[in-house]
DNA sequence: ATTTTAAAACCGACCAGTCAGTCATTTTTT
DNA sequence: AAAAAATGACTGACTGGTCGGTTTTAAAAT
């Protein structure tokens, strides 16, 4: 049996040294040794806390999913859409710098790990683009896009975009003025996204 | 030393047998003797015609790239902003369908492998983005597009979308009609780099 | 044409390294 | 003192790469 998650510190401990050390290199170069050193226990606690290093790696992206979910949209259906956009840019911008490894972990293992862990990355993925479509749908009726638009086709590109720009702010350079930049894309996807 | 490419055709034999397997599970997944098995040779010839797993890996994605820039832009400068984009799309998708398989290694294979596979294909991909950019710039010199464009940002955007596109296109349902979306898709992404 | 011969191509059993997960033992807590 | 927690040496499964030996090919000799 598990322990339950508030026996200690230990659980959390545990996930912050497991985005540290999955972040270096990946899912499949980071060694269940290495995040028990990087943590400051022995390799066996782990598995006190965790079933398997599949299961680690789950948990540590659920954490972090949920916790700028928690952040994110107050789902203010009456905000205009452009506003809503800005709110998801910035919110998964924001969380890329405030949780760089983590951040890491989620980007760059999407292909990595077991074909259980594929499978779970990619219904999220589809998910994610399916609550936008939804969005783009409730603006379209509202009126706010062109009348002919194709929300499929447009979810798919703009969560691409965002994609994109959190590939490259969690990569790259620290970007200098997120809020800008964010600004500045959304503006452009809002152009795209009316009518002709 | 490696035997020359012409030797026979087993050296293609292993790349197709390589993109099949890789693209099943993935770099990581994948088992030499199973691309072996695929080829129908033995395990060891693999090696006569590669130095390792790592340089399989990327003879393979590189033989995938000269192909489709083959048949890429003839660059043909005169071509309007909106024309190029349009072949660049097209160009990637139509590639996806036909290598249905190798686009997958491609795709998802970005973040997987060693230290120095990582590093390679995150330099590719800084380097489509930057020529990107060099086409916007161009376009915008020639006011193709708004006199305030931030270039760089719509560069990251605009490669973002397209590799969702792609992403979309390589692993969901076979898509009914690529130059239709492709066209839609243009056409949200020039009106989004117009003037506002 | 046939045989000889040597090189080139091919092969898969094996080796050596790796690492997730276990569990008997030790340490800490109650 | 006994229960709970922590530990790390160990194991078993796995796989990239090697290498001595076999087969195929092609050229040379008869």
């Amino acid at each position: 049996m598990l322990k339950p998650a508030s026996s200690t510190g230990k659980r959390e401990l545990i996930l912050n040294a497991a985005a540290k050390v999955f972040s270096r290199h990946g899912f499949h170069r980071a060694r269940m040794e290495d995040v028990a050193a990087e943590a400051g226990v022995g390799k066996g606690t782990i598995y006190e806390y965790f079933e398997s290093k599949d299961s680690l790696f789950k948990e540590l992206v659920r954490e972090g999913l949920n916790f700028y979910s928690r952040a994110k949209l107050a789902e203010t259906g009456k905000d205009s859409l452009g506003e809503k956009l800005r709110r998801l840019f910035l919110v998964h911008l924001k969380f890329s710098i405030d949780y760089r490894d983590l951040s890491k972990v989620a980007l760059s293992d999407y292909a990595t790990g077991s074909e259980d862990i594929r499978r779970w990355v990619s219904s999220m993925r589809q998910e994610k683009v399916a609550r936008l479509k939804e969005m783009l749908d409730q603006a379209k009726e509202r009126g706010e896009t062109g009348r002919d638009l194709d929300t499929g086709v447009a979810a798919v590109l703009i969560w691409g975009a965002l994609g994109s720009l959190w590939y490259q702010v969690t990569w790259e350079e620290p970007p200098p003025d997120i809020d800008g930049m964010v600004d500045q894309s959304v503006q452009m996807v809002m152009r795209g996204l009316e009518n002709g």
